[in-house]
DNA sequence: TTTTATGGTTGACTTGGATCAAGCGAACGC
DNA sequence: GCGTTCGCTTGATCCAAGTCAACCATAAAA
């Protein structure tokens, strides 16, 4: 829908300019709540659309941090490496989120940021965001939310890690997911894995194999129905009662 | 040192006045890097100082957040609940540390922050600092790299969760504390664990047994002396072998 | 001083998920 | 169209950490 008419330079330039203003994330993504004025001044700042293909990176671990991004379209993994070799996807990203924030603390990136389909960002330079973000206090007050959702989620997903089993694991897992999508307009119930059997398992703590068994099992007990990538959720409830299932 | 002069209350309401300006955590916490002037600015906004006796609650989950809070002394813990009485530890903090990030995104808390020792913190009235940090573009920025700095820490208590092995999480929990210690003035090599072996394995996503096993272990191979709540480090080294050493 | 409570250690046994291994199915390049 | 590759599934076995249980140490209460 976002695509260039090469017969038509000027119809592309003023798709490609579509900036924050009228971009059908804006409810979701930084511009939450800023006046139509205010949002024309982020509009300025967000100068750089990319694309970026599947399988390529928006960002090493290492590099130096001068941006943040904004997903327009695709889906993001984001993983950090250890020394020995060891890594772990450290989340799943879609349309509307940010990447890079964990950049800021060191002037440098910590993580990989890896497109799992082909995508499109924003990018926005992270010292104009701070001057603007001084001026308008909308736009301030957002960005911090945005960043102490961050710290809340990785506390979620620490709890998973810490004290859930496998299944436990899986199901927060497709439920979460499952209201990810809805919030951006896609069936609750079904969608297509964009990420490996191997990813889950990192991103949960598991083995591809555990991940892989806990579908199936699923999938015996009528929970959801799994066709490689394909998750159509049968019963919600029962995912949900398969999480608060076990107290310790 | 901070104690009052029940005879002198001249005396006394100096000492407590005593604002970021001469607090010697000052490199370590909020006012890093900022002018003498811009000091004086924060200090009228860090007005409420207050003593948490050990085994109290700063805060408590589903609370109206408003400030978050600076450690002046003391140890704290936060935990997260589940509604099937689960629990974890979601970090250990020390003097100098932040609490309270994680209220920004709701504007309640989401969890429990509780003395492990008698402390003393900074309440910061959070808007007020919104406010502050719109002025001083140092304060804004550093508040940032604060909260980017959380995000940064949590990504690696992910990875210690998702990949390491009981003694790795446990290595790696010693070492982090150690260069924390060090980075206040303390020992590098010997401190007081606050934390119970129940709240350590809490944190590291272990039962209490295995904590205490692995403290064993550790001293059998001339790692630490350990009794009780009293640790040595006789071979950082060591510790840090144990830590990389398990390619997956 | 003894008593009680709380936290820590250690041992015996169990188990959930890892590991190893084989086989299958879909997608892609040739 | 066919082989190759990559990702997924499933089974058999193993082991690290959990569970259960007994006991010890320290500190506070009586």
């Amino acid at each position: 829908m976002a695509q260039t008419h090469p017969l038509n330079q000027e119809v592309s330039l003023s798709i490609i300019k579509t900036a924050c203003s009228n971009c059908n994330l804006r409810e979701l993504c930084l511009p939450y709540g800023l006046s139509l004025e205010e949002l024309e001044r982020l509009d300025d700042l967000v100068s750089t659309r990319r694309r970026i293909k599947r399988g390529d990176h928006l960002y090493r671990a290492g590099e130096v941090f001068d941006a943040i991004y904004a997903i327009r379209s695709g889906f993001f993994k984001t993983d950090v490496l250890l020394e020995d070799g060891r890594d772990q996807v450290t989340g799943f990203q879609m349309a509307g989120e940010l990447l890079g924030l964990d950049g800021i603390s060191t002037e440098h990136h910590t993580c990989n940021a890896i497109a799992l389909e082909d995508s499109e960002i924003c990018a926005i330079p992270f010292s104009r965001l701070e001057g603007l973000s001084r001026e308008i206090h909308t736009l301030q007050h957002h960005f911090h939310k945005v960043m102490s959702r961050e710290i809340v989620r990785d506390h979620g997903v620490m709890m998973l890690l810490g004290t859930m089993r496998a299944e436990e694991r899986l199901a927060a897992f497709l439920l979460n997911l499952s209201q990810r999508f809805t919030a951006r307009g896609f069936s609750h119930a079904e969608f297509y894995l964009r990420m490996t059997r191997e990813e889950i398992g990192s991103y949960l703590g598991l083995k591809l194999e555990t991940v892989s068994r806990a579908f199936s099992r699923f999938q015996e007990e009528g929970h959801i129905a799994v066709q490689q990538k394909h998750i159509r959720i049968l019963n919600v409830n029962g995912l949900k009662a398969l999480m608060n299932h076990r107290a310790s």
